[in-house]
DNA sequence: TTGTAAGCGTTATCAT
DNA sequence: ATGATAACGCTTACAA
């Protein structure tokens, strides 16, 4: 790597001030308008460019974020594609970190950002994540921190998210309404804040519909296709066969469908099916699937903002919550009432 | 932010010089055991960190990589996760920038990342990208730069890639096996290497099998859903119409199962179906669809090996280049003959 | 074995 | 209007 022209290359070739030159270059009030002028073009001519280690080690501010997301699925690729958006504007750049759904990613992750000096984190636990020392490290050291998606209750950090109690809720209530009694739920891992929430959701309804709740239609099981083809399995060839699954992801849908399909049954008439995300995938399927759409793309720039925010405020947004309102988008899988 | 613990404060604490704490921290050599020992401690109770902008400053770099990819779709965002896990393994942490296929963005993008100081970059291009001024502002700046998947040809830079010519002849020889006569290509954009590559590797395939190529069985398309669903319309009512298409890319091959299920034909029987990218998805649907697998953690991990290599010894790689081959996987989708 | 001082590139304060 | 100097946090000759 070649050496950058810096200021002193400038100031040197002109025969002034290092400090004059830094004023000129900022358009300081106080330059003579030739100097400005003398120290303008050649700084042009040299390309130079400021070095933002040196201002950031001055400034104590690296306008850099650090994010830190289980994964880079559909739904959070798209969330980071929001936050980044948003994050550029504002002068930032961030540094993405996986933690794969591990814990001990996730804390070494934050160890690295921390030692990296990000001015702030943005981010969506693992889901194996039960202990939160590393987000109360993140805390004590008053560094902003904002939690999106996946977010943790009891702790007062602002979080950005999609309600999914009520995505839970319409997603049952709309199979309700087409007539399916027998409705399953294809859960996410079992201590994972949006899995929970779904299913409160279903529960709830099944219970305001005066529908018998049978644990055994409840199945919980990780992001993964082939655990969904599994449980599907375990639920179509059970005593108690479901007429309808509700999954809690595209993915787990999907895998769903291939078993349906195996088993010889037809979707939306015998078994309804709905899931959540609202993939671009659903809509290209035979049959299109049903989904939950979760606006990915809008909770990661107002997770953004209100990051923005806390750096430029000094309001404190500890309580702040924004929470999305999910929308339904009925497709074939599960609509047999009407075409 | 609070204040982090400097050198200058153990120093001031235990009423000795800087340079000795550091030495102590770094475990030089003459250093006394009893000045170490309280240096370490005192770190250890104040929880010191080294400042990373403060040596990034002194020592020219920053241990950071500049990736700069299209988009973060399933073949990226893999890719990108391999490149993490070596670069983290180094010591590196990467900064992942989307140029979200447009040539504006990639430029700016590598501005940015080069204001940043990144010790180098890691770049698969746009599809829009025909100029390559600033990839010769990077070598002009002799600063370590890989390609990868949609690499340059006729620049001197190390490479990594699929061969994608062999996955255009692994596909079509494959059709060509299952007795499909008619082979219609779902390209992708015009511009666009890869796209050229499956493409030669098709033309090539037809040619070496005695088949005549029928230009209007070739329909360039943007990666996007519904294009390949205009494209598979227009190729299944057109005059001369395909016993099987072979899509550049899995999504692509998704949007054209959808019209072919729509127009009733059936897969493989009537109409055979060849993905490319081998998406877990694709084992997900029914029919199954076949794909060639192109390798992308792979690709991603030995894009990071060259990069790191690169940055630890002075030979020049410039010409190095690593070709995957491709690997077809044979689902349902075209699978006729043998079951 | 330890300390002093210069330097990385920049800005801010205080003089002039 | 311009310059000198210190400072950000750290390392490294060079001295002691």
């Amino acid at each position: 790597m070649e050496r950058q022209t810096t200021i002193k290359d400038i100031a040197l070739a002109l025969r002034i001030s290092t400090s004059t030159v830094s004023r000129a270059l900022r358009d300081a009030p106080d330059v003579g308008i030739e100097t400005r002028k003398a120290v303008k073009a050649l700084a042009e001519e040299l390309d130079y460019q400021p070095n933002k280690l040196a201002l950031s080690l001055l400034k104590k501010q690296t306008n850099t974020i650090g994010i830190i997301i289980p994964n880079l699925d559909y739904v959070l690729a798209t969330m980071v594609k929001g936050i980044d958006e948003v994050a550029l504007e504002a002068g930032y750049t961030v540094m993405v970190c996986q933690s794969d759904e591990s814990f001990g990613r996730e804390m070494v992750n934050t160890k690295r950002l921390l030692d990296s000096l990000v001015d702030g984190f943005i981010i969506s636990v693992s889901s194996e994540t039960m202990v939160f020392d590393h987000i109360k490290k993140i805390q004590n050291k008053k560094i902003p921190l904002v939690l999106f998606d996946r977010v943790i209750n009891n702790i007062s950090v602002p979080k950005v998210r999609l309600d999914n109690v009520e995505g839970g809720r319409i997603a049952t209530k709309h199979l309700i309404d087409q007539g399916y009694k027998n409705i399953a739920l294809l859960a996410g891992p079992e201590n994972l804040n949006i899995s929970n929430e779904r299913k409160e959701g279903y529960l709830e309804t099944l219970k305001q519909n005066k529908i018998k709740v049978d644990k055994n239609l409840i199945i919980h099981c990780d992001f993964n296709q082939e655990y969904a083809k599994v449980a599907t399995r375990e639920l179509l060839t059970g005593k108690n066969k479901p007429d309808a699954i509700f999954a809690i992801s595209d993915r787990l849908a999907i895998g769903a469908m291939t078993v349906i399909k195996e088993l010889g049954l037809s979707i939306p008439k015998e078994i309804g099916l709905v899931g959540f995300n609202n993939e671009p995938i659903t809509q290209l399927l035979t049959p299109s699937i049903s989904s939950v759409e979760m606006y990915a793309f809008e909770i990661g720039k107002a997770t953004a903002k209100i990051f923005i925010e806390m750096m430029h405020s000094e309001v404190d947004m500890s309580e702040k919550e924004i929470v999305f309102k999910p929308k339904l988008f009925i497709r074939e899988s599960s609509n047999r009432i009407r075409k």
